[in-house]
DNA sequence: TAATATTGGAGAGTCCCACTATCCAATCAC
DNA sequence: GTGATTGGATAGTGGGACTCTCCAATATTA
């Protein structure tokens, strides 16, 4: 399959399929001459998901490459991998500081929920952000409601550890195939269940 | 206040506060002179959730005008209010096409989890999209699965419906900034549940 | 009152990002 | 052999979010 056949197949411009190349998202061709390359169902895939990160998901080129090469090559520390994996995903929070407690409402929150707090990983910063964020506009979460949002995030968390592929190159891929692309599923559903509920207790207009 | 202590307040250079002007996200101060407005608190405020919507909740500036004015007035009918106001927030579906049946998936999933399917409603554009985008990229999700995540997101809603203001522009409010501001918690909080949930299983790390 | 600083307002400029277009010499395909 | 296509590199484009520069009209300060 040639460059121009792979991009029809995808729906992409040529040349877009080139800046791919070029930004190391998607691996070259095999090359059968110095003007002519081919590519197969590999790069397909590839392109799909590439376009997956960077469209619905809203991954941009920097933070898409970072995650397809943790996909491509986990270290061989399964745990921090998958720290670093989620982490590469946004919205990313801040750098922990120099002060002695970098986090404060996220580990006041975890220890509530009564759970692991290690600063090290990505997402505590990005409570930390989220929570103060707002707290800021006016809005902050009652210690009632983030019980409730822990305890029920948990049992989705469950559902998913649950199902994680036990060799650690599928795992990998699983935690942030998984993360990347059901993140926005569950927002939809989130937003689809309140207007439900709004229906049921408003009930219909017109 | 002046504009520079108002700038100096939320820690935002003047020069950005007058974009903010421009751009209609701020409202203008109490004129004294052609060359004199005094700002309050409620300009305080503003910034503070202008700052929130268009950092940690990641919405552009045109984005962020849309959910402002429908959080400033709100139309007569609340049903319909509500839907545009999160409509307007991230990542926003594409629009329905001539096709029959615009969102096969998308209704497919909620006739199994027995919820109302409003095509109008831009969340279920959401879900298509997020639906296609994980089959897309090789990661379909199971009909088992999406009725556990239907289930926990249902769960969800009825806590925040329950805590919803009965007053109409209160509630709108009340909706939009939830919606903008609580999502990032929770995809948190996910992240978080999961690598609690990853320590307990792997181990810990070193 | 005179000198200096600040303000509101508007326009232009900057920087970054995700593409997109143009070239070119080396093949291919007919 | 001749026109089309390719890989590869360089440059250009359009949008978005600021950021800078001016300016005349005040405020503030000396």
């Amino acid at each position: 399959m040639r460059i121009s056949a792979l991009a029809a197949e995808v729906g992409l411009p040529v040349a877009t399929v080139k800046f791919y190349l070029r930004e190391g998202l998607l691996h070259a061709g095999a090359a059968s001459s110095a003007t002519q390359a081919s590519y197969d169902d590999g790069h397909v895939r590839r392109l799909r998901l590439v376009r997956a990160l960077t469209g619905p998901v809203g991954l941009s080129v920097q933070q898409a490459r970072a995650v397809l090469q943790l996909v491509d090559e986990p270290g061989d520390d399964l745990y921090s991998t998958l720290g670093r994996a989620v982490g590469a995903l946004p919205p990313g929070g801040a750098e922990p500081g120099e002060a002695s407690d970098p986090f404060p409402r996220a580990r006041a929150a975890l220890e509530s929920l009564g759970q692991v707090y290690d600063p090290d990983f990505a997402a505590v910063a990005q409570l930390e952000r989220a929570l103060a964020a707002a707290a800021d506009a006016g809005m902050p979460i009652s210690p009632e409601r983030l019980a409730h949002y822990g305890r029920t995030t948990a049992e989705l968390a469950a559902y998913d550890l649950e199902r994680m592929p036990a060799e650690p190159h599928a795992a990998v891929e699983y935690t942030v195939l998984g993360t990347a692309l059901y993140e926005p599923v569950l927002l939809a559903l989130r937003r689809l269940a309140h207007q439900d509920a709004a229906v049921r207790r408003l009930g219909r207009p017109g």
